[in-house]
RNA sequence: UCCUCAGUAGCUCAAUGGCAGAGCAUCCGGCUGUUAACCGGAGGGUUGUAGGUUCGAGUCCUACCUGAGGAGCCA
């Protein structure tokens, strides 16, 4: 008998069917679920589909006291409630063993990825059904499993019964285990091939939303916890992990030790519209929009250090380089210079380029991504441009007009990439428009100017990442704190930094999510991200 | 916050002011090497909302809502 026929038999329920059962403790659900390997089994489930307790037919026989068509209001059985329960607060000791209920085996597995060391042998793969082709007795089934992309080759005339039937009502994104010999074939996409043997579904998923074809932007974020299924967030997103490591891992190799700053902040900036202020038992906090200024007194205890974490910023920016949450990596050197600084930024970018190159090529090959400018950017020392000459190459090659001591705008940013090609360092902004903590000095033209630098990337990314030399003189930053009109009062502890051995430093900060944005060429940095939040998306 | 554009089937889009349409998805059937497979059939609609012009509005006008692109600001 089908393992769904026989559950229904038992049970009065179909499969699927969420049954009303009066012993269901609170809290918990309770789901007529289909077989995972021979026997069909009763789930009993807390709610977090990770903690179910699988029960089989003759567990569910016990539990019915034969009463055959319906459970609903019978006893609770004592074999059964206390081991639902322990789900609920479970209590990992051998000792309670004997209490369990029959669990399910979850058959051993290779993952996809690693399928090109098992030709030959047979394997079983664990994953889900992404698409599906047939051809009257042959049945072809992209699978993935998260480590990559697989066809699954089902012959009818080859498999037993049950697993044809199983294949053909194998619906998009249906979990299943496949059993099978792995074969190099070039008619398969990837070259590897799995001739299945068996297979068994998981769970059978309803009809899935997102379909073979190309969607607009709404409608995948708005069921962006399933699009990050699809192959391409999924080659995006390995992308931003590979950036994301080697960002770590360059300045781990560098001597610099990861610490933390706080994501609540008391510090009450100049301009507040840019913050999320939330309520702190009463008082106002800020959600961090960086970790810079605690970097720099940690910095005086730990030496070389970065931070990487989540910054919000609730600017009212409505474009494809804004988040209103995004990561930020912020690092601080001591006794460090503005060139220093400059050549470990440099450093990084291109540690980051070289193993995004090396390792993500299949991930940069999906999205089509012409790499021939990375390559470059990583091959090329980077451009170090004054502000001033940019500003006359803009004025006299692109018909602009920018005064000596204006700041650039996106379209600049992007015509100087484009410009270069490479990366460029755009150097000393005016200090009226940097921010308070950057050294300044006198320039020749009057000009009072930060020593700091904006990373602009090529191909039109824009600024990537920022560097600047910190002020290191107390008087100097009260200064600069009451020039901007702000509180030196609430900057107390931060000046006090300087009061007790301050050292000269300096320091930058990258987006994450900008250079992912770049290397994988994708229109809009929301799709750099999970789950984007930006002035229009909350959800998922 | 400002400027521009767009809302029609679950999705992507057609429809001169004159019968509301196609592809994909879904369901049913066919096909033993498919590559976003293909072929045949079926179901699927208060054209974003509210008003207005007109014999007649998806189409023209007004307001609002929602989204997209851009600006400023930033990473």
């Amino acid at each position: 008998m089908a393992s769904r026929d026989r559950i229904h038999d038992v049970t009065g329920y179909q499969v699927g069917s969420i049954p009303p059962f009066s012993w269901q403790p609170p809290d918990f659900r309770t789901i007529i679920d289909t077989s995972l390997l021979d026997e069909p089994l009763l789930a009993v489930g807390s709610g977090t589909w990770g903690h179910e307790i699988l029960l089989t037919p003759a567990d569910l026989v016990r539990a019915s006291s034969a009463k055959s068509a319906n459970l609903t209001g019978i006893d609770v059985p004592a074999q059964v409630l206390p081991a639902a329960a322990a789900v609920a607060h479970p209590i990992p000791s051998a000792t309670n063993s004997h209490e369990a209920p029959s669990s399910v085996e979850i058959p051993s597995g290779i993952e996809i990825s690693k399928l090109h060391a098992h030709v030959g042998a047979e394997v079983c793969v664990r994953g889900w059904l992404s698409n599906e082709r047939s051809s009257g007795g042959m049945l072809f089934l992209e699978l993935r499993d998260g480590s990559g992309f697989l066809q699954a080759a089902v012959e009818k005339s080859s498999v037993g019964e049950e697993c044809w039937d199983n294949a053909q009502r194998l619906t998009r994104e249906s979990s299943c285990y496949v059993r099978g010999i792995v074969r190099a074939d070039k008619r398969a996409p990837t070259g590897i091939e799995l001739t299945v043997s068996d297979l068994k579904v998981i769970q059978l998923a309803e009809n899935y939303p997102i379909g073979r074809k190309e969607y607009g932007p709404e409608f995948l974020f708005n069921l962006r916890h399933l699009h990050v299924r699809s192959k391409l967030p999924w080659a995006i997103l390995r992308i931003r992990d590979e950036v994301f490591h080697r960002f770590t891992e360059f300045l781990r190799n560098e001597g610099y030790l990861r610490t933390d700053t706080p994501i609540l902040q008391p510090i009450h900036c100049e301009d507040s519209t840019q913050l999320f202020e939330t309520d702190y038992f009463g008082d106002p906090m800020y959600l961090s929009q960086s970790g810079q200024l605690y970097l720099e007194a940690l910095l005086h205890g730990l030496g070389k250090v970065y931070d990487f974490g989540p910054v919000f910023r609730a600017e009212q920016s409505k474009t494809r380089k804004h988040l209103c949450e995004f990561w930020m990596l912020d690092w601080e050197t001591p006794f460090a210079d503005q060139s220093a600084a400059e050549d470990l930024l440099e450093g990084m970018i291109k540690h980051v380029l070289a193993a995004v190159l090396e390792h993500r090529r299949q991930e940069l090959e999906i999205l089509k991504r012409d790499v021939t400018a990375l390559q470059r950017a990583r091959d090329t020392r980077f451009v170090r441009l004054e502000l001033r000459d940019a500003i006359t190459i803009l004025n006299e090659h692109y018909g602009m007009s920018f005064a000596a001591d204006d700041d650039l705008s996106a379209e600049a940013e992007e015509k100087l990439g484009d410009h270069f090609g490479i990366p460029v360092f755009v150097k000393n902004y005016p200090f009226s428009k940097k921010a308070f903590y950057m050294k300044h000095y006198g320039d020749i033209d009057g000009i009072e100017r930060a020593i700091c630098a904006d990373l602009i990337a090529p191909e039109g990314a824009g600024e990537v990442a920022t560097c600047a030399v910190r002020e290191n003189s107390y008087e100097n930053l009260v200064r600069n704190l009451r020039d901007r009109g702000q509180s030196a009062e609430e900057y107390s502890w931060y000046l006090d930094v300087r009061r007790y051995g301050g050292v000269p430093h300096a320091g930058g900060g990258i987006g994450p999510e900008r250079m992912v944005r770049w290397l994988t060429g994708v229109h809009h940095i929301r799709e750099a991200i999970p789950f984007p939040r930006t002035l229009v998306r909350r959800t998922p």
